[in-house]
RNA sequence: GCCCGAGUGGCGGAACGGUAGACGCAGGGGACUCAAAAUCCCCCGCCGCAAGGUGUGUCGGUUCGAGUCCGACCUCGGGCACCA
């Protein structure tokens, strides 16, 4: 083989791999673990650019890991159950199981050309019964344990598709398919009790070291710890059972402040209103009309009711306020009701304008801080304060006024030692709602009696599969129609009983994968054996979109399996490492009509952004640069963009019936130009999708590899572009050129002069190379590859010499590009195969120069460099930069005021 | 609104507080060739013939020395958001 053939190649080394098994886990006593573990795709059916990143990251982690001793974990599966499959269902027929398996032997296929270390043995998919089994006897335990729990919620419900829909699947107040209106429906639904770990879940982010800081603010935002006063107000005037009003605020500083009470419109008492008053059920059903989505909260008005009630100030028993019901107020956080301080938030504010209610400041205007409203603006409502409620705000710690954290504190303290509240922490996290009114998912493993209730399935059971002849011809959910599947009987009775139609959210089974893999096979959901010496996954990478729920739900699972025996305590952070990569993107083509005679568009509208709404493919696009003075056209065209004529990279192309903008001579002539239009993550809609497989056939996996790593950072976006690809692929043909010619140079003398520097090279190399893999730093990793690759270039070493340094470049550029790197080890002599070879450990001794280069800088600037033996002592160095005469040329005879050495670095002369 | 993060050549990006721009792309020049492709060699922040000056979003500070540390600001990106 002398020309670079990937398609041979790649194929000869993964039927190697195959043979030799190289890529099957062993639980290994002797050796130390480590477990990478990449997301694991939804079968769409096919792989795209992100995908090929994701893996290649994780494939250089495992095989380097692999190489440096470890007993490497690296699985792949797929999150197989979802709406898509159902709907493809219902759009095209077929069954959602046989697309979904059809998707994944279509990506298996195409994943297994891009040489991942994975091994495949341990595959399985979500939709598996093997697995969803499984899962459905953890949801037993779970339920025994009390973590899973049903109540009533208030959700989205499509009435014309018949099933709950999640909020983004809720476009302005309609549903997403059906485009019906949506209503907020109470269903009972059953529940993850999440929000018991949220105080652990969000303690334990500290001690994920690993994790990007990011991540952890995200999550430590979304689980929302607030530290409050709660307190209940007396009643006057409200029904029986409504004595008190109990509220939780997170400014008890404000409460002196107060000028009305609000409560949500699903508040205990607002029902309790609702039944006697025709009025307050209209309201209160018009607030429940608006949906839940965050749009539609958004754009809502604030609007309220008085209800008549009034309560009394805690502080004050002569001081009332009217209780209103607001569409504002949460049912779900706190304790649904809350006292508003207009003068001290935003909403209060706003509510209070429009009801006219008084507008009081706690704190003097004088000393209000830029964190607080401006009273100023709240118009003729501001009401001064009473002097003994001054006495209040100034009181509750020794007569000075407090604001911000402090003051809060001083309230709480103050309510706690009079009596009338205490401080509460309270989360935003809430549990999660785990019910889906689908078909295409795990179904939840319960049986409704009509004697004995919700009974859990008798695990024996287990799996509960899902019925194969469903139909996707009607709207609603087909395990409720079918004619069979949820008559049974009840396990503990026997008495015939109906099964529970709810599947589980898919979240649920990407919750738990990660440690289904470490015994995919099993007969119970883990096996501790195998869990223990696997978890937990050393290196978890993904995408930041799944920085909140993805992780969060398997962090809280990890703790809900170890708690039902399914998982060892150590691994309740299931993820000790987690890296978060970029997207792929590519340049978006979009054109404009430009005629020759006006630099217009047809219509005699100037060129501009409004109508260039047409996508082109990358292959319909000819890279036009602007050379000398570009065409009057041209100019217009890129001034209407406010891009600089300097600027050749803004404008690509002329289509169609121009070559380029000089042959636009004739007047009226039409062309279209078109231009770059910034780099955005591939998708079809924007028509700039590269398929990964068609960059296989044109270049090889491993130019694909290498491309993706090579650019950017790795948790940074990264651009696909075709002159890249091309100058990747270039240069695997340069290091495989380089390969033939040393297997090719005469045996005869085998020393060369530039032996020893090559040597240094290599050493070099490999602990550049294997700091830049460790520190996650791909795209370093890779230039030291191409200053090593063209160190070797241009080496005059001798063969033996030659071929040592290539084994060791191949042996660098394993996990980025293993074929070609399995191909150069072979033709350097290199034993068994490289993917097996232990890695190469640099000789400390030859990372070391003998001589070093210290630049000179004068009063920080630099005017020469010397070049002394790396252990001179400091004296001599001195004496040596004073005597320099580049040195003495600035110093122009001027005394030196102090010279600083640093050893091995710099040399600085301050004058 | 609240909370994060980032601003370095034409582009992607390097740089323990110590020679700013490694490496790659794009560009320029040359060699080889009948020619082209491929390959190889050289140049490549900006101003300047040069000496040199200048330069990491802006302004200020700390330091012998600042892309890096501190303060203020500007711009862009991301997350959360009737969460009381």
């Amino acid at each position: 083989m002398s020309r670079y053939d990937p398609a041979a190649m790649e194929r000869h080394w993964q039927d190697a791999w195959d043979q030799a098994q190289v890529f099957t886990a062993r639980r290994d006593p002797a050796k130390p673990k480590y477990y990478v573990l990449e997301m694991f795709p939804y079968p769409s059916g096919r792989i795209h650019m992100g995908h090929v990143r994701n893996y290649t990251m994780g494939d250089v982690v495992a095989r380097t890991k692999a190489a440096q001793g470890f007993s490497v974990l690296h699985p792949m599966g797929w999150d197989a159950f979802g709406m898509p499959a159902e709907n493809a269902a219902m759009e095209r027929g077929g069954h959602p199981k046989d697309w979904t398996y059809g998707n994944i032997a279509d990506m298996r296929a195409q994943m297994k050309p891009l040489g991942l270390s994975i091994d495949w043995s341990r595959e399985f998919a979500t939709c598996d019964p093997e697995y969803y089994g499984q899962q459905q006897a953890m949801f037993i335990d779970m339920l025994a344990a009390g973590l899973v729990y049903r109540k009533n919620a208030v959700v989205n419900w499509d009435p014309v598709d018949m099933t709950v829909l999640a909020n983004e699947q809720v476009i302005d107040g309609r549903g997403w398919r059906s485009n019906a209106p949506v209503e907020r429906r109470e269903l009972t639904q059953w529940f993850f009790k999440i929000s018991d770990y949220s105080a652990e879940l969000l303690a334990a982010l500290d001690g994920l070291k690993d994790w990007p800081e990011k991540v952890r603010l995200m999550q430590a935002n979304w689980i929302g710890q607030s530290r409050g006063l709660e307190f209940a107000f007396a009643t006057r005037g409200a029904p029986a059972g409504f004595e008190t009003l109990p509220v939780y605020t997170t400014r008890p500083d404000t409460l002196m402040g107060a000028s009305f009470a609000a409560i949500s419109p699903d508040h205990p008492l607002a029902r309790a209103l609702e039944a006697g008053d025709p009025v307050i059920a209209a309201f209160v059903a018009d607030c429940r009309r608006v949906g839940t989505s965050a749009e539609a909260l958004e754009t809502a008005e604030k609007k309220g009711m008085d209800t008549g009630i009034r309560v009394v100030h805690p502080l004050d028993p002569t001081w009332e306020l009217p209780v209103y019901i607001a569409n504002f107020i949460l049912m779900d956080y706190g304790t649904g009701a809350i006292f508003g301080c207009p003068a001290h938030d935003a909403r209060d504010l706003e509510f209070a304008r429009k009801y006219g209610l008084p507008v009081v400041s706690v704190f003097e205007p004088e000393t209000a801080e830029s964190g607080y409203l401006p009273v100023e603006g709240a118009g003729p409502a501001y009401v001064p304060m009473k002097s003994e409620r001054v006495r209040y705000v100034k009181g509750f710690a020794g007569g000075d006024l407090q604001t911000g954290e402090a003051a809060i504190a001083a309230a709480i303290a103050h309510a706690e030692a009079q009596g009338y509240g205490k401080g509460v922490t309270n989360y935003r996290l809430r549990d999660w709602g785990v019910s889906r009114q689908r078909y295409w998912g795990c179904p939840i493993p319960v049986v409704h009696c009509p004697a004995c209730g919700v009974v859990p399935e008798a695990k024996a059971n287990l799996p509960i599969r899902l019925p194969d002849d469903v139909t996707f011809d009607q709207p609603g959910n087909p395990l409720d129609r079918h004619p069979t599947w949820r008559h049974t009987t009840c396990p503990q009775c026997g008495a015939e009983a109906r099964r529970e139609t709810d599947t589980m959210d898919t979240f649920v089974d990407s919750s738990w994968y990660f440690a289904r893999f470490t015994a995919p096979h099993a007969t119970t959901p883990t096996v501790m054996e195998d869990a223990d010496y696997w978890m937990n996954v050393d290196q978890y990478i993904g995408g930041i979109e799944h920085a909140i729920l993805h992780l969060l739900y398997s962090r809280f699972f990890a703790r809900a399996m170890h708690k039902t025996g399914h998982l060892p305590a150590k691994a309740i952070e299931p993820f000790n490492a987690l890296f978060t990569q970029g997207m792929v993107t590519h340049e978006i083509y979009r054109g404009a009509i430009v005629t020759s005679d006006s630099g217009t568009f047809p219509d005699n509208s100037p060129i501009g952004p409004q109508l260039r709404t047409k996508y082109y493919l990358p292959e319909e696009v000819l890279r036009f640069e602007i050379a000398g003075t570009p065409h009057a056209i041209l100019k217009s065209a890129l001034a209407a963009r406010g891009v600089s004529e300097a600027d050749t990279s803004a404008v690509v192309a002329v289509y169609q019936n121009a070559k380029n903008f000089s042959s636009l001579q004739n007047a009226g002539e039409e062309s279209e130009v078109i231009f770059v239009d910034s780099s955005a993550k591939m998708s079809k809609s924007k028509k700039n999708v590269v398929d990964p497989m068609s960059i296989i056939a044109s270049y090889g996996a491993d130019t694909a590899r290498w491309f993706v790593l090579s650019d950017s950072p790795p948790e940074r976006d990264v651009e696909w572009t075709a002159s890249g690809a091309e100058a990747t692929f270039k240069h695997l043909n340069r290091v495989w050129g380089l390969s033939v010619r040393v297997a090719d140079m005469a045996d005869g003398a085998g020393v060369g002069p530039g032996d020893d520097d090559l040597r240094r090279a290599a050493a070099r190399a490999v602990a550049e190379v294997t700091a830049g893999i460790n520190g996650f730093a791909f795209n370093k990793a890779i230039a030291k590859l191409y200053e090593f690759t063209n160190t070797l270039a241009r080496s005059d070493a001798g063969k033996p010499a030659m071929q040592a340094a290539m084994r060791v470049l191949a042996q660098l550029m394993a996990p980025m590009t293993p074929h070609i790197a399995e191909a150069v080890w072979a033709a350097m002599g290199g034993t068994g195969l490289v993917a097996q070879a232990d890695w190469p450990v640099a000789d400390a001794a030859l990372l070391v120069d003998d001589t070093v280069i210290l630049p000179i800088q004068i009063n920080g600037k630099r005017r020469a460099e010397i070049s002394v033996p790396k252990d001179m002592p400091i004296a001599e160095v001195e004496k040596i930069a004073l005597a320099n005469e580049d040195v003495a040329r600035f110093l122009t005879g001027q005394p030196v005021k102090k010279l600083i050495v640093v050893p091995g670095r710099i040399i600085n002369v301050v004058i």
